[in-house]
DNA sequence: CTATATTAGCCAATATTTGACAAGTCAAAA
DNA sequence: TTTTGACTTGTCAAATATTGGCTAATATAG
C-alpha cells in the first residue's frame, strides 16, 4: 500500500475534500492531489500534521511514507533485494 | 559494513593513495577522504568506477553503497525495522 | 450548461548534495 | 628539528534535486 492511496480512502471515508485538507498543510490543491498520486512525495512534517487531521495512527502513515522512500532508493536496482535484507540485518542485531 | 570501510580494506590492500583514486573519480583528495570515512555519499556512477579501478565485484560495492542509502533513510526512525521489513515484503511478492 | 473538484504542465523558490580550496594534523624521513 | 607526503577538517560556492505556486485543462456532479 503506497501512502497516496492510504491517504486518499481516508479522506474519501470522511468526506473530505484535497482543498480542505491542503488548506491545512499549507500548500495548494493541485500539490496535493501529486502526492495522494504518489507524483510527489509528503514530508515527514506533513505526514504527521495528516495523522492528526485524518485522526489516524501517526506511526502507521510514517511507516508507508517510510516503505516508499525505500523502494524509492532500490528501485530498477538488481542487487536492491539483497541490499534491503543485509540491511535489516544490520540493523536488527544491535 | 561500510561502503568507506570496504573502499579502504581494498585501496589499502593495493597499496594504492587516496590522491591515485581521486584523480580517476576526478573529485580531489579531501572529498575522496570523506568518503572513505562516510563523510559524504558516493554517487552511484563512482561507485561502479570505483569497482573497476580497484577490481571489485561491482555488484558487491553497488550493495554495500545501497544498503548505506537505505539506513540513512530509516535512520533514527521509530518505526525503521518494520517499514524495511514491509519493504521486503511488497518487493518480493511479485 | 455551470460549478466544483481534481489533474497536468511549467516555472520559481528552496533545500540538499557535491565539490573545490585553504589550512590543519600526523608520521616518517632527512 | 625541519621537511615532506598522506590524509583530514572546515568553510564556501556550484550544481542538482525537491518542493511549491500558478495557469490552464479535464473530469464529475448537479
Amino acid at each position: 500500500m503506497k501512502l497516496g492511496e492510504r491517504l486518499k480512502e481516508l479522506r474519501e471515508n470522511q468526506g473530505l475534500l484535497q482543498r480542505q485538507l491542503s488548506a491545512q498543510l499549507e500548500i495548494d490543491t493541485p500539490m496535493f492531489s501529486k502526492i495522494e498520486r504518489g507524483e510527489r512525495r509528503a514530508k515527514r512534517e506533513q505526514v504527521v500534521l495528516l495523522a492528526s487531521i485524518l485522526k489516524a495512527n501517526e506511526n502507521e502513515l510514517l511507516t508507508i511514507w517510510l516503505v516508499d522512500q525505500i523502494l524509492a532508493v532500490i528501485d530498477k536496482e538488481k542487487v536492491g533485494v539483497q541490499a534491503l535484507k543485509f540491511a535489516l540485518r544490520e540493523i536488527e542485531q544491535q
